[in-house]
DNA sequence: GTTCATGCAAATCGTTTGCACAATG
DNA sequence: CATTGTGCAAACGATTTGCATGAAC
C-alpha cells in the first residue's frame, strides 16, 4: 500500500524554496515566486505538491486543525484541549502560565503580549473506547 | 464612529445558545439548532451575528488567526511567535516544555500527547516602528 | 422615518479535483 | 508502457455580501 513518488522539478523547487525561507509562506506566495522561473506553473500543482511533501513528512502545515471556525462564549483566557479522535474542544481549568511570555521576551526581545496553547490527545470518553 | 446595534431575536438566541453549551460550535451547528425554533433563519444571519458578537466582545472565535494555510519546512517541534502588526510567523528557539502535558494529564485524566503554543505581540521591526 | 437586521441567492476566497496530455522510471 | 505529475478550468465548502424587505428605536 506504499505510495510511489516520482521526482518533479516543481516539487523539488517548492521544497527548496520552503527550506530557504524563515517565513512561513502561503501556497500563493510560493506560486508567485516560482511562477517567475517556471512560467507554466499552476496553483493546483503547488497545492498538490505541498500535500505530497506533507505525506512524505518533509514539511508541515501550520493550521488549527479544523476547517470550520469555532466559537466560544467564554471570553476569559483559558487553554484548550482538542481530542484527536472525536474532535471535541474542551476548555481547560489549569491556570494561565504568565512566565511563558517573559521567557519569550528574554529570548527574543519581542514585545510578547499573550499566548495560546492547545493540547492534543484523547479525551476521557475516547481513551475509554480505545481500551 | 461608534457602531449602533439594535436588538434582534436571532442574535439573542445565538448568544444564549453559545453560552449554554460547553462545546465550541461551528456556525452551521448553531444554524441547525436554531432553525427548529426559528424556521425562517438563514445561515448568513448566523454568520453576521457571530461577527457582531465578536465586535461586541461577547464571544470569540477559536482560529489560528490566518485565513491561509501556511507551510513550514522545519518539522522539528517548536513554538511560534506571530506579530500582530505585520502578521509574520517566527520560529522560536525556546525549549519545548514537557511539564505542561503532565500538568494537563493531572488536571483532567485526558491522555495528553502534545501541545502547541503561539505567542502574540510585536516583532523586532514592528516594535521599533511603533516607537 | 432613519437606521439596523433579515432572508435569500449570488459572489468570494482558499483549496481540491477531473481530465487529457506530458514526464518519469 | 505503466504510473505519476502537470496545467487548466471547473467544482467545492466555508464564509461574506448585495439587495429588497422587515423590525427596532
Amino acid at each position: 500500500m506504499e505510495k510511489k513518488y516520482k521526482r518533479s522539478k516543481q516539487r523539488e523547487r517548492i521544497l527548496e524554496l520552503l527550506g530557504s525561507t524563515v517565513s512561513h509562506p502561503t501556497a500563493s506566495w510560493i506560486y508567485d515566486k516560482l511562477k517567475k522561473e517556471i512560467p507554466e506553473l499552476s496553483l493546483g500543482t503547488v497545492y498538490r505538491n505541498l500535500n505530497i511533501l506533507i505525506e512524505q513528512g518533509l514539511i508541515r502545515k501550520i493550521d488549527f486543525g479544523s476547517t470550520f471556525d469555532r466559537y466560544d462564549a467564554d471570553i476569559s483566557p483559558h487553554y484548550h484541549f482538542i481530542c484527536e479522535r472525536c474532535g471535541s474542544i474542551i476548555d481547560l481549568k489549569i491556570p494561565i502560565d504568565g512566565e511563558l511570555n517573559k521567557r519569550v521576551e528574554k529570548a527574543t526581545n519581542f514585545k510578547t503580549k499573550r499566548h495560546r496553547i492547545e493540547f492534543y490527545g484523547l479525551c476521557d470518553k475516547c481513551s475509554k473506547k480505545m481500551a
